[in-house]
DNA sequence: CAAAATTTTAGGTACGTACCTCAAGTCTAT
DNA sequence: ATAGACTTGAGGTACGTACCTAAAATTTTG
């Protein structure tokens, strides 16, 4: 059997009460007993049965995702795996919330995060670009003991804020050489289509991307980003427009996480001699167009790991505990039609 | 706060003792207070606190995993994996051991399994061919007491015996994608190896591979299988005669978990005009061979999330409990240069 | 209708830890 | 030496559930 406090005060030659103070870091324990017993721990291999702690405490975890407004639908697809995790980590008294913000109103943001409370949350996973008032408002909820991860977007704010979600460089190489070796032979020019360019992560995509086929294939040119900020007809038009200027396209690279409007626009207008198509993250949408040959690859993250490893980091830093980095990292997936 | 058994009793209007007869399905209960109490479980929205009554009935699982007695990487890390795993699984109670199986005697394997007594062992994932001794030995096992998984291989005895790991055709299908997109347009013959094609993993991985070249790239055709039997030197010497009397291989699939051996013979053989290579698994040697562009693309299984996976499940079924499902599915992974 | 069988209640203890109080012990400074 | 501070011990209750016993209430059976 497992040791358990009681065969720890035994080892250590104290009583149960200073054992509890030492393990809970209470004070009115001299530094001499506190080694005694820390020492106790270590001969008998003691592990803090953690469930049991947190059954005598009472203690639940609350978490809230901070996620965009936006109705794209691989947010969709994070609400629904939120609400799957909710299911899986009822057991162990861990609860997530959401809360959607204007992703374009640091200030916004950071009064929501101003007004969090300690007594009602225990931790945020914020999905927001970086500004210097988020940053600064982060700051403030880690003193206020509000854990905080950067959630898919944004930037690692210090040493007690992990980022969870994948490497957008690595991730837009990968796109770049798949793009390089899909094309084999053929030469011509690569569309790139965004959003926005001003996100930081479709800013790091499109840079991994570039240097691949700068570095590799240099009968491959890539174009100016051409942006849609999210408008049908925009999108319908600069791509049209695109086309004109760039007939001899070979690629197109979508580089945002909502492909499905431009995926739409690049499918019409090309309707024959397609080019080769990569985007990025699975939706309803995405899956069906790889399986159709709209596409040609995607480059995924798991919607359902993000969340997971999002409340298993907040809670371990709650108590304050190490994590399994392995289990954490998240992966640059490639889906083609065959392993969907 | 989440409804306990006391919110369940007042509510059902009967004591405690009588929700705990029904919460465990002990006798002695007339169906209509069933029906009183779980009418109540419906209404409150009972959740059982898992992790309480596992602390009452001071529970704890001990799962095994029977893996080959190969030393090949593959296998050395899931060792590893399974380490790792009870770090993180400790918390919960949750302890797996290991033991090694020769993988050829099947009889063996039987008798092991046979040996297993329900009061040290809760369940069994196995990593084993199938064959009719070991179905018929987990059959007994099922009957025992003692839940069982079959992991990485093998088949699906029943619907008491779930599958962790990867469906071998559709990787063998990426494989044959990827080859086939990454060839273009130049025409060859495509070389095969593995350890033995009587293992099960590997027949379908090259059914899945032959499917796709021969249906979308007919400029390009599957040698039959060099079987490497394990053997360096026999490797050596079938892929220098494979060589012979082929000359234009334009493509190599290893389709065996340890691509150890085949690589380092196959990069000598072609020492320029390289081939493309695709293998399987992630190990220290195959990560390198990718970084050094000796070989062109992996299709791996996450050890890590196969080991969590397994251990999760057969906690479930020890706990009579439902899995999510989308988090126990093994994604087949394809990696690259760029995404490691 | 009474006896027997079944069902239900009421109360307890336990799991491993947290956290509280009160008393007793041990220092340190004057 | 003694007050005041600090340190430690002993005991308790609690968390949510499991599981045990004895007795009471109810139903079934002859």
């Amino acid at each position: 059997m497992r040791p358990t406090t009681r065969d720890l005060a035994a080892e250590a030659g104290v009583s149960l009460a200073t054992v509890d103070r030492v393990l809970n870091d209470r004070p009115g324990v001299r530094q001499d007993t506190i080694d005694k017993v820390n020492q106790a721990i270590e001969k008998l291999g003691f592990i803090r049965n953690v469930v049991a702690a947190n059954l005598a405490r009472g203690k639940s975890y609350r978490f809230l995702f901070l996620l965009p407004r936006t109705g794209d639908e691989f947010l969709a697809g994070l609400v629904a795996c939120i609400g799957e995790a909710n299911q899986i980590f009822a057991a162990e008294m861990i609860q997530a919330d959401v809360m959607h913000i204007h992703q374009n109103d640091p200030h916004q943001i950071a009064n929501l995060l101003g007004s969090l409370d300690p007594q009602q949350v225990d931790g945020v996973a914020i999905m927001a670009p970086e500004s210097p008032q988020v940053r600064d408002a982060k700051a403030r909820l880690i003193e206020k003991g509000i854990d905080t991860v950067s959630f898919i977007a944004g930037q690692i704010t210090s040493d007690h804020d992990d980022f969870v979600g994948i490497d957008n460089h690595a991730a837009g190489a990968t796109a770049g050489r798949l793009m390089g070796r899909f094309l084999g032979r053929t030469a011509g020019t690569i569309l790139i289509i965004a959003e926005t360019m001003l996100a930081r992560d479709s800013l790091e995509r499109r840079l991994g991307f570039d240097e691949i086929i700068n570095a590799d294939y240099p009968h491959l040119r890539v174009l100016p980003s051409l942006e849609t900020y999210g408008d049908p007809e925009r999108t319908a038009r600069i791509i049209s427009n695109g086309l004109l200027s760039q007939p001899a396209i070979a690629g197109v690279y979508i580089v945002s996480s909502e492909a499905r409007v431009p995926l739409e626009v690049v499918t019409e207008v090309f309707a024959r001699d397609k080019p080769v198509i990569i985007a990025h993250e699975r939706t309803p949408f995405t899956e069906a167009a790889l399986r159709s040959n709209q596409v040609d690859a995607l480059i995924t993250q798991d919607p359902g790991h993000l969340v997971r490893s999002a409340m298993r980091i907040l809670r371990a830093r709650r108590d304050r505990r190490e994590i399994l980095a392995s289990q954490e990292k998240i992966r640059i997936e490639v889906l083609i039609k065959e392993n969907l």
